[in-house]
DNA sequence: GCTATTACGCTACGACTCGTAGCGAAAGCT
DNA sequence: AGCTTTCGCTACGAGTCGTAGCGTAATAGC
């Protein structure tokens, strides 16, 4: 939503199952017609709204669509499958399953086209989607770190880059395997992307920061 | 280019200069309206060309855009810096500094957007851009094992599927990283993702495709 | 219950883009 | 020369955009 509602105010109250409506609907017209496609007067139509209604509420496509997928990822959990190897596989599993969707797909890429234009924007979608995820980084980590899998971390400063690093590679990579490769992200592909990513992640870094390149 | 002249026919021929014009003004549209605000309108009256000399050409700003991209990602060389660590951190920065480029960012996604419903569309994107790069992986492993540094390959078939998994995941963790972290994929970042790919691919993998799960 | 205030549905609007058609002129090939 | 194809131009109906205006519906406060 753009204007949240201030507390009460006197008035007639905006109706919640409107929102909800126009969300679905938004992702229905997603499905059907793309990014590209999709218009508001449709979206309108089929949540049963005028189109008025829409635009008193968001400002445009963007913003709209914005909120209309956030709401896919939150879908995500962190499964408790014994190792780090394994939980880190579940959630790579769970991350292909959304971006499968039609929904997820054309929705995401197209807000990401847009934001590249639009600070505004894009600092939505990070805060609206990939920042609220990177929760499942930090707790698989605290997760391997009672395990003893992992080492706690030292530089705390260290630490934020890697969890950082840590999701740009899978997000990225689950991304470009299934939306520009057009290959699944399935069981054997997500065992092979998590082979790599551990064993770089338990092997002591040697040199992130120091010197300069003796990386050999 | 969609309907390529066969050899050569008889009658006034194209303009290559024409052709070139256009992708020039794709580009520049694509800086300054980003993705959904280019009009083929516009990239006519900026090329000098009229319309209709678009739409004779190309089916659509689709198929437009991934020709006009699809040059960008040309530039991109593999260095001999001297080490395979070295060489993924050099095409991995090339590859960031192109996709630093606002034609580039907005428009790439805005047609892998596009893609996810229409699968031509999506396969010319991955014979355009993707798979033409995947030159420099293949090109970057053999020097590696010519120098010594990675094994030569056994099986054929899994070889081909970590080339795959090498792209999906440095392609993929470069644009995560530049367009929706946001953050720049400088000389610090390579780094750290080269740790990270190095050591899972030069340690063995246990077992990619047989028995369970004996990871950890 | 009455009133103030806000949200809602509906209609209509000008501005714009889309992709195509039709025409005469230009530029090559043989 | 003559033939063939491209090119620039104009015009067109269809469709979208985002907004404005109006009457009605639904709350909160009194």
């Amino acid at each position: 939503m753009q204007s949240r509602t201030p507390a009460s105010r006197t008035g007639r109250p905006r109706s919640a199952a409107a929102d909800a409506a126009i969300l679905a609907a938004t992702r229905e017209g997603l499905v059907e017609l793309g990014w590209s496609g999709l218009t508001l007067s449709d979206v309108a139509a089929r949540a049963g709204v005028a189109k008025t209604t829409l635009y008193r509420r968001w400002s445009g496509k963007h913003e709209l669509v914005v909120d209309a997928v956030a709401e896919l990822f939150d879908e995500l959990v962190l499964p408790d499958r014994g190792s780090l190897a394994a939980d880190i596989e579940g959630v790579v599993l769970q991350f292909a399953a959304i971006l499968n969707r039609p929904e997820a797909k054309c929705g995401l890429m197209g807000v990401v086209a847009e934001s590249t234009r639009d600070d505004a924007l894009r600092e939505r979608v990070r805060t609206s989607i990939v920042e609220r995820q990177k929760r499942l980084v930090l707790a698989g980590r605290a997760r391997a770190q009672e395990r003893g899998e992992l080492p706690p971390e030292a530089d705390p400063e260290e630490s934020a880059r890697t969890v950082d690093l840590i999701f740009d590679m899978a997000a990225g990579a689950v991304v470009h395997r299934t939306l520009v490769s057009g290959k699944p992200a399935d069981e054997e592909w997500a065992r092979g992307f998590t082979h790599i990513l551990l064993l770089g992640l338990t092997t002591p870094a040697p040199n992130l920061t120091p010197p300069g390149k003796t990386v050999s």
